[in-house]
DNA sequence: GCCAACGTTGGC
DNA sequence: GCCAACGTTGGC
């Protein structure tokens, strides 16, 4: 099982949205990279939650729940979206902050490629940020 | 609110 | 095919 970090604007669309709604589809990708982390997302796969710009920190880990489609908020057919639900908040949030000043993390494309908005989390890193967020991985 | 990083577009 | 101009993202 692979494991993942979606960003997400709070303002947009935030983890209590999620929660809320027992359901989301991550839509809106529009950018190549990200979107071919989305194609090799499998079902089941875990994914840390984060908040952007206001946040600025991994609230909460959701799952895979149905594997890449066309995304239908795109007319040119170019991009793909796939479903998540939420399974657990972090006990405490991991910012961005924390993450930056742990030299392990140095490689980390959430640091290395601030703009990307869909990456993969080695799992040596999972492991780290479930340890900092108070959560069993 | 600013700006650095990055991606995309379009003129040549 | 290059690159300048422009738009967007996201940290600060």
């Amino acid at each position: 099982m692979k494991h993942w970090l979606m960003k997400s604007e709070p303002e947009a669309y935030s983890w209590q949205k999620l929660v809320k709604d027992g359901r989301g589809m991550w839509d809106g990708v529009r950018n190549h990279q990200a979107a071919a982390n989305l194609r090799a997302m499998k079902k089941g796969d875990l994914a840390f939650f984060y908040h952007s710009s206001t946040g600025k920190e991994i609230v909460g880990i959701c799952r895979i729940d149905k594997e890449f489609y066309t995304d239908p908020t795109d007319k040119t057919g170019t991009f793909v979206a796939v479903d998540v639900v939420p399974i657990k908040p972090l006990k405490q949030p991991v910012t961005l902050a924390q993450i930056k000043s742990d030299p392990s993390f140095d490689d980390f494309l959430l640091v290395r490629n601030s703009r990307l908005s869909v990456m993969p989390v080695p799992e040596e890193h999972w492991q780290a940020i479930c340890r900092m967020g108070g959560v069993k991985a």
